[in-house]
DNA sequence: ATGATTATTTGACTTAGGTCAAATTTTCGC
DNA sequence: GCGAAAATTTGACCTAAGTCAAATAATCAT
């Protein structure tokens, strides 16, 4: 099922229970909790992206997260209800289900251990080898909340590499 | 299939790929992987927990962890093949397998937004809090290396605590 | 028990990165 | 294009936590 978004609107919102996933069509979205008023964001979806609230999917209780449109933004919510009848019927489907949480579970291993181990210069800059996408589109405050430095900083990094 | 290992010993080193799940049965191990020479603990086990290299178990590639016996170690050794051919027959053991890692991601992202939002002390108590059975069992240095702070800091933390 | 090894604590110092404030640049509505 | 609002940069200063070194304390083998 298809749904058109405007820019700065939100998918999902705190409170509301998670129960479906979407898949982004158009445009570029993230998903970002708040923590003393600081925005922290966690995951940013562009084409054929894939967003789900984890834990409130898996555990069918309130997000604690928003999932927001930053530009005009189509998508395709694949609603739960549904995926779980077919599911039941098609070890396939469950299968590609499976693999899909399998991944992210390895993602969220890997962002882990790159807090344990990089500064915020090394963050910097593994992103921008990883996801130029991200650099390139997306502004400083975004960049600097998904990983996890003040804009300062952020900006400060950014001049140091380019004097370079 | 059990087995026994005496402390200190490894269960999977870097380079071997990790075929299978280790249920402990008996004692403690941990997970862990180096960073520039130094020990950065991942995981900690005690009884009935399992212990697997996600990201070799998955994409089938050498593990970057080792898992180490942190006491004298009992075991039961689930190999992946026996595994895999007892899923494709019964849907209900896949779905056991896939409600782990299901569970392990979410613990993961939850892992993650522990040391975006919290500070050194704040990581101490809220282990303190949630698994005071690492506190309590295990050596400053492994406690430091699982919160990733150094020992010095742990320790200040811990007397700072204390002298309240 | 005693000396040796290992773990933990304490002290002095350094540094990455945060905060607050001001300056500058960019973006956007009209 | 022009002024206002928003985003970014720069500066000054501060603090959490790291490093290195030395001092205690605990553990272990003989």
């Amino acid at each position: 099922m298809n749904k058109k978004f405007t820019k700065g609107s939100c998918l999902l919102k705190p409170g509301q229970i998670c129960t479906s996933h979407i898949l982004v069509k158009k445009g570029i979205a993230r998903k970002f909790y708040k923590h003393n008023d600081k925005e922290i964001t966690t995951e940013i979806y562009f084409h054929d992206d894939v967003a789900v609230s984890l834990d409130s999917y898996i555990m069918r209780k309130p997000a604690d997260v928003y999932i927001e449109a930053l530009t005009e933004l189509e998508v395709t919510i694949i609603d739960y209800s549904r995926f779980l009848d077919v599911k039941t019927k098609y070890a396939e489907v469950m299968m590609l289900d499976k693999i899909f949480i399998e991944y992210y579970a390895v993602w969220f291993e890997q962002r882990l251990k790159e807090f344990q181990t990089m500064d915020a210069s090394q963050r910097y800059l593994n992103l921008l080898e990883k996801e130029p996408k991200i650099i390139q589109q997306l502004s400083v405050t975004i960049i600097a909340s998904y990983l996890n430095v003040s804009l300062e900083t952020l900006s400060r990094i950014r001049s140091k590499i380019t004097r370079k």
